[in-house]
DNA sequence: TTTTTTAATTGAACACTGTTTAATTGTGTG
DNA sequence: CACACAATTAAACAGTGTTCAATTAAAAAA
């Protein structure tokens, strides 16, 4: 299995092999589709392992963060630049793996997923001086999207095209401007 | 080769195969591999027709768009989220065919792209009351960026798990907050 | 321990794919 | 007509995903 991330890493998705994977393991495919049940679910268990090395080193990065709000948001989209860079070919395949709605995602799988959103929802609650509420965690999805959109296009090239070169930078000034609209005065301390 | 625009349309990238839109286009492989040098070349070209289209659907939605700048932004967007939906396979195998920078692109494609840039460029130019220059580029590119990631999350599927059901109308939000950050008085008629 | 049951793993086959290249067919020109 | 040149093909090669009967290894039961 971890094979078969280090190969996704080292070649991206487009030429991504489940049989050289198996290889690699000293396995056979076979062993690959009954051991997973088919090639999809054993790319998604290999993404969840992207998501999970995302979500360390996003808090990673956030240990260091500096403690003002805006400070805070930067860092923690700067990380999720980061992550991006270090590992195109990994964090790439997660978009580039398309999975029809006939299959069925382990609990295991979609909580590796969550737990990225998670720390985003815990920052944003923090950085709005709300509680981390439905409303909060609409406009964290929706943060989110914004800020993949800007890794996306950067590392498929497309920004490189239109001469951009500091997408990070492009993506916080959009978020900040966007929490602006969003943002309550932080609750006085009781006195 | 518009037999190969219609079977990545039909199939998507995933499944798209040029053996086969060679045989429904009544020829062999190889005639594919001598007319456009590659594999590679003949998906930028299915992929500019895609990128013509999509400029024609969003300039046939401005036309019957309100006049007013917010209605405007908001009709674009709608059209940009309107044609993605409704060309799901050809708009996603538009970021799903990563090139590698060894291929050079014709002048020719380059430009089908920047048709859909340059409309949005004017728009924008038009809704902030400005000029078409060099900062208000930057920005479109950045707001390109957060309206293609609320798109192709949605379309991905990534975000119906996060339960959001109209990303388009998050989009346009988002789009508004950050306009008004941006945006300059109307110049008054000469009186 | 020996036998039986269950799980893991393989190997081989099938129908595809992209890519290359010598050979062939077609098409206009002198 | 014959020639040159472009378009097109056919065949081969090395891969791929996918399936499944057969084999091997491990566990449980006798």
């Amino acid at each position: 299995m971890s094979c078969g991330h280090d190969l996704i890493a080292e070649r991206g998705f487009a030429k991504f092999s489940a049989r050289e994977a198996a290889r690699r393991a000293d396995y056979t495919v076979g062993t690959i589709y009954n051991v997973f049940g088919g090639l999809d679910q054993y790319l998604i268990a290999i993404n969840s392992r992207t998501f999970e090395r995302w979500s360390d080193w996003l808090e990673a990065a956030l240990v260091n963060a500096p403690t003002d709000q805006a400070g805070r948001i930067e860092a923690l989209v700067r990380a999720y630049f980061g992550f991006a860079q270090t590992h195109q070919n990994a964090w790439m395949a997660i978009y580039d793996h398309r999975i029809d709605r006939s299959i069925a995602i382990d609990r295991e799988d979609e909580k590796a997923r969550e737990l990225l959103t998670g720390i985003v929802d815990r920052e944003v609650a923090n950085a709005l001086n709300l509680g981390d509420d439905e409303a909060v965690r609409r406009l964290v999805r929706s943060l989110i999207a914004t800020v993949h959109g800007h890794c996306a296009l950067w590392l498929s090239g497309s920004f490189a095209l239109l001469q951009e070169d500091d997408p990070a930078g492009q993506a916080i000034d959009r978020v900040l401007e966007i929490l602006t609209h969003h943002i309550t005065l932080a609750p006085q301390a009781a006195d």
